[in-house]
DNA sequence: CGCCAATTCGA
DNA sequence: CGAATTGGC
């Protein structure tokens, strides 16, 4: 525990926490830190659009509830959560002088502008004889630990994860605050004061599907870790792929946005069995995705390996717009693209075929894509999401093979054998048989008229021909070769 | 966490 | 002769 102020009257002056990513009360260093002060805290968290990359939709969405939720479980306590939007340095600097805090804590961002925003707070607030505590939450282990023998990043995820598991197990969780005293909010000017459910996007459409599907409070998050670790992970290797089955853990929205802690994942899946699984390693390439970003703030924007520079993508603004409305004319590819929509989320092997089929079927820069993500996606990450774009396209470490084209036909037969995923969210074709629902334009006009479809009129052709866009993308890519 | 075609395997 | 395996792209 840090040095602690105790101001000039004697009396205790409140300690501040700053939630960012982390909007729980279990495994928060910071709130806990400053709970174990024995002093009034008041909580506040900030949105700065101008620091780091704005939410999108999808994460606004998301955010509103996970926030609404956070204020209530800290109103348990009668401790006060000030949501404000503006800059964060100055919004947090004037919080700080004006409620007469002595120690400010906040558990670090990675993300590079962030994490530069925070040293300039730090320095800011020291300034103001404001003592800072820092800690890590979001990563099991803080960026730039781990090194080669060679004293260089990591290149390759295996070796990386390797020494991730021979430094050692990661520190337990902590446990939320037992006692908490809330301190009085100062007056605060209107125009800073941020409601949450502003953040809600405005088309109800999409805010309905999303409602239907999300609960972000972190008891939900904390019961479907739960629920995970105790029912589903066992089988975790053999369902995982599995697009209808649902197999997956969905706690993606949850740690992006820190309802849980990738301490207590850690911690709810060591049992023999789920250490031997795939599992660990999902929440490992969250790590190196983090442990890349860090050091890389254009992750989403340039190629980390230049060769891709000269690759020509084609600008095609309605392919564009046909895969991301769901309606390629590729029943797998259809379904995900509208799975993302309707839910806000879209399964893991979906993401990797429908990222290979805009990528080197239509030949689009992985950006677009990357960017459609962000602004659909609830658990839209800094990190995960331009790192696996970018692993797609073949321009980012560890990446593909360009030659390694998804045959999105072949993965359907794989991975949506029983066709129940493209009949969810493709329904227009779904009377289909089962051996022509991944392919209706091979079908003759006797089997799509029993199945109730007409060719580019309730269901369209496919936008490209698959074995000629899959030449294309091995035309467009051959100078990515190393030499 | 490839595709494809050639080759080998095995009932 | 179809299924499984292999190796170049």
């Amino acid at each position: 525990m840090a040095r602690h102020h105790q101001d000039r009257s004697g009396h205790d002056s409140p300690v501040i926490v700053w939630f960012r990513e982390d909007l729980r009360l279990g495994d928060h260093p910071a709130l806990h830190d400053a709970a174990a002060t024995g002093r009034p805290v008041i909580c506040v968290w900030v949105l700065d659009e101008k620091t780091g990359r704005a939410p999108g939709g999808a994460a606004r969405w998301f955010l509103a509830g996970a926030l609404e939720s956070l204020r209530d479980d800290l109103a348990h306590h009668d401790v006060p959560l000030a949501i404000l939007s503006g800059d964060a340095q100055t919004l947090i600097t004037d919080l700080a002088r004006r409620c007469k805090a002595g120690d400010v804590f906040w558990n670090d961002r990675v993300e590079p502008d962030q994490a530069a925003q925070d040293d300039r707070i730090e320095k800011a607030l020291e300034q103001d004889d404001i003592a800072v505590h820092r800690s890590m939450a979001m990563l099991l282990r803080r960026p730039g630990v781990l090194k080669t023998n060679g004293g260089k990043h990591y290149q390759v995820f295996g070796a990386y994860w390797r020494a991730a598991g021979s430094a050692g197990d990661p520190p337990d969780p902590l446990p939320a605050p037992r006692k908490l005293q809330g301190a009085r909010l100062p007056h605060l000017d209107a125009n800073i004061i941020l409601d949450p459910a502003s953040l809600r996007p405005s088309h109800p459409d999409w805010a309905g599907g999303l409602a239907e599907t999300w609960e972000p409070t972190e008891d939900a998050a904390t019961e479907r870790l739960a629920h995970f670790a105790r029912h589903e992970l066992s089988d975790y290797d053999g369902r995982r792929d599995d697009l209808a089955a649902g197999g997956t853990s969905r706690l993606s929205a949850d740690l992006r946005h820190g309802l849980i802690s990738p301490r207590q994942v850690w911690q709810a899946t060591q049992s023999t069995r789920a250490r031997a699984s795939g599992f660990l390693s999902e929440l490992g390439w969250r790590e190196f995705s983090y442990d890349t970003l860090a050091r890389t703030p254009d992750l989403a924007s340039s190629n980390l390996r230049d060769r891709f520079d000269h690759v020509k993508w084609r600008r095609a603004p309605a392919e564009l717009k046909a895969w991301q409305q769901g309606r390629t004319g590729v029943p797998i590819v259809d379904a995900a693209m509208r799975q993302l929509w309707q839910t806000g989320w879209m399964h893991n092997r979906a993401r990797m075929i429908v990222a290979s089929f805009l990528v080197k079927h239509l030949l689009i820069d992985w950006r677009a894509g990357e960017q459609w993500f962000w602004d659909t996606l609830v658990d839209a990450d800094p990190a995960n999401n331009p790192v696996n774009w970018q692993w797609v396209a073949g321009s980012g470490i560890e990446a593909t093979p360009f030659f390694r084209i998804f045959n999105p036909v072949l993965q359907a037969g794989k991975f949506d054998r029983s066709g129940e995923y493209v009949r969810t969210f493709v329904p227009e074709i779904a009377k289909l048989p089962d051996r022509a629902l991944q392919t209706p334009w091979e079908q003759p006009d006797d089997v799509l008229s029993r199945a109730g479809i007409t060719l580019d009129k309730t269901y369209p052709r496919p936008i490209v021909d698959l074995k000629g866009g899959r030449e294309r993308a091995l035309e467009a890519y051959k100078n990515t070769e190393p030499a």
